[in-house]
Parts: C-alpha cells; structure tokens; sequence
DNA sequence: GGCCAATAACTTGTACGCAATTCAATATCT
DNA sequence: AGATATTGAATTGCGTACAAGTTATTGGCC
C-alpha cells in the first residue's frame, strides 16, 4: 500500500518532461512517419484499386510466385489473421487464386493471375514516384533502410528472447 | 484494348526486379517495423490498460494539457476520425474528460484524470525499456529519429504540394 | 491402424486509420 | 440582421493488425 510519498517535483529539472517528449521519440516518428507514407502511396495506388498491404503482397508474389499463406506472412511480418481476409479481397478483386496444395490439404497456395502479372510495370513507377517525394538521395535511401531493418531485427531479436 | 504484347522477359537482367524488392524498400522498412514497435510496446501497456496510440495521446497531454481534438490531432497527426472513438474509449477507462469550450461549442476540450496525471512515472519506465529492446545507443536513437523526422517533413510538403 | 500433438489457415472480436459525409456552431459578407 | 461559407467533431463504411479460439490436416508414436 505505497503511495507516491510526496508529489513532490524533483527540485533542479531542466527539462519539464524527462525523457517523455513526443518528439524525441523515435517510436512515433517511426510510427507517424509510416503513416504518412502509406497516405503518399494511396492516391498512386488507388487508380489500380490496391491498398498499400495488398501492394505489399504483390511485392512479394512478384519476387516469388505461388506461396503459402504463412509463407508470405514470413515475409511481410504478418499473420494470417490479417493476411487471410486481405487476401480474400484481392481474390475477389482477380488478383490472385487461393489453392489447397495437393500435398499438403493444410496449406493454402497464393498464386498471382495473369492481371497482376500485368501490374508489374506499372508498379515501378509507383515506387519510383514515391522515392521521389522523399526527396533522399539514393544513397541516403538505402542507408536508411539498412538502418531501419536493423531496428527492426533488433526489436525481434529482443521479443524472442522474452 | 491493347493486350500485353508479349511477355517477352528481357535480354540481360540481373536482378529479376529492378527497383521492386520487397527488402530494398525504404517504405516497407518503415512499415514493419513501426508494426514491430507496436508490438513490442503491447506487453508494457497491456498491465495500464493502454494501447500505443492511446499512450502516445497521453504522451501529448502530458507535455500540454487540455487540448482541443484538432490540437491533438495536429501534434499526433490524426484526424477525428480516428481520435474521437479513441479518445471516447480513453474516457470511458478514466483516463480523461471530453468537454466542450465554453468560448467556443465547436471545440472539444481533452483534460487529464488524476489517474492519468498519477501514471505518468511509470511511462518512463515504459518508454526507458523500449530504448533498451532497440539495442541502440543514446545517439544513434537521436541521429535516426531526426531523420526519420526529416523524412516526414519530406513527404507532407510533398503531399501538401500535390 | 488408432491416438495425440503439432501445424496451417480460418474465424471472431477489438482497436485503429482514414475518406467521405453529416451536423452544429461560428465567422463572413452584404 | 440574414444568407452563406467555414470550421470542428462526430459518424459511417472499409480495410487493416492482432490476440484468442476453432477446425481440418498431417506427423509421430504405440
């Protein structure tokens, strides 16, 4: 039954807000900033009727074609809680099929129609649009990136291990 | 209706996608691991009650109290759609009081609960274990964050400028 | 073969994000 | 003052994210 002893402010602080600051933190600027980009994707993908996951996807497919539901959750860091309706939606868009692997009535195999074969080069750019309103170098680009995917495997590297 | 002539793949590529790897993307680095972070905040704040977008609104009121809906939504760059369900569900929990402006009944004016005002040392405890699960150091997290920061400036001007 | 744990996807429920619309209150113009 | 435009929130509808639970299939064990 402690409570706070006294409500007393320490009495030489400088900062009124130790290490609370919004925007010191690079959590929301992460998080604000991915915002904003998939607000900088969507008057450039909607024309082509495609969210910016559901480009995501693609993405992928177009890398390596017919994958797994969870195969392709490993590559985008998802799950098929979310990828299972997306995908649905981009079945019923003519996207892609949904097949049961033969070998394994477990697994579902994503495979991309000849439409979003098509998408391809529109894609590009799509990409290189949005390269360009970043207004970074390419160099900048790609270090930052690095950057980035390392906190990234940091953060899951921290989440594994509890 | 001109149909893709031919899907002729062409001559001498290297790379089988140039410009659309998944990994080389600056957007989707940004993406997943915002997605990441988000994921790794949920243990800290599951025991308070909060999700991450309720805590970073928090993180705003707690610098500057009693805030207008589009005040807030400036600072977090949110719209009402997004924050009058959320701050209605943080209001419902206690943590804040929704009242509208006497000067002016358009405004809705967001105050701080003393149950709200009372958690604000344990977020820094909070916000303290975050730092540590990204593995960098003091002055790289400022050095990221700024750029990160400068790249949401980038893409808003961009955005502004149509 | 029969039992059981593990696996893959799906489903359900909750909470964002956001475009588009609606509604009330205020500001502006004549 | 009265008509009109603007503003600030709220609402509606859609598409993610994700935890938790369900179902169907497979693999391992006896």
């Amino acid at each position: 039954m402690s409570s706070p002893r006294s409500p007393n402010t320490r009495p030489n602080m400088r900062s009124a807000n130790p290490g609370l600051q919004l925007d010191g933190q690079l959590c929301f600027a992460l998080y604000s900033t991915s915002l904003a980009l998939t607000r900088q994707y969507k008057p450039l993908l909607e024309p082509l009727g495609l969210t910016y996951p559901q480009y995501l996807a693609l993405l992928v497919l177009w890398e390596r074609d017919a994958l797994s539901v969870s195969e392709l959750g490993q590559r985008l860091f998802l799950d098929s809680g979310t990828l299972t309706p997306l995908l649905k939606r981009m079945e019923a868009a003519g996207w892609l099929t949904r097949t049961r692997a033969v070998d394994d009535e477990r697994r579902v195999i994503v495979a991309l129609t000849p439409a979003a074969q098509a998408l391809r080069k529109q894609a590009q750019t799509v990409s290189r649009q949005l390269a360009k309103s970043t207004g970074c170098s390419a160099d900048e680009l790609v270090d930052l990136t690095r950057r980035v995917q390392q906190l990234r495997s940091q953060l899951q590297a921290d989440a594994s291990a509890q």
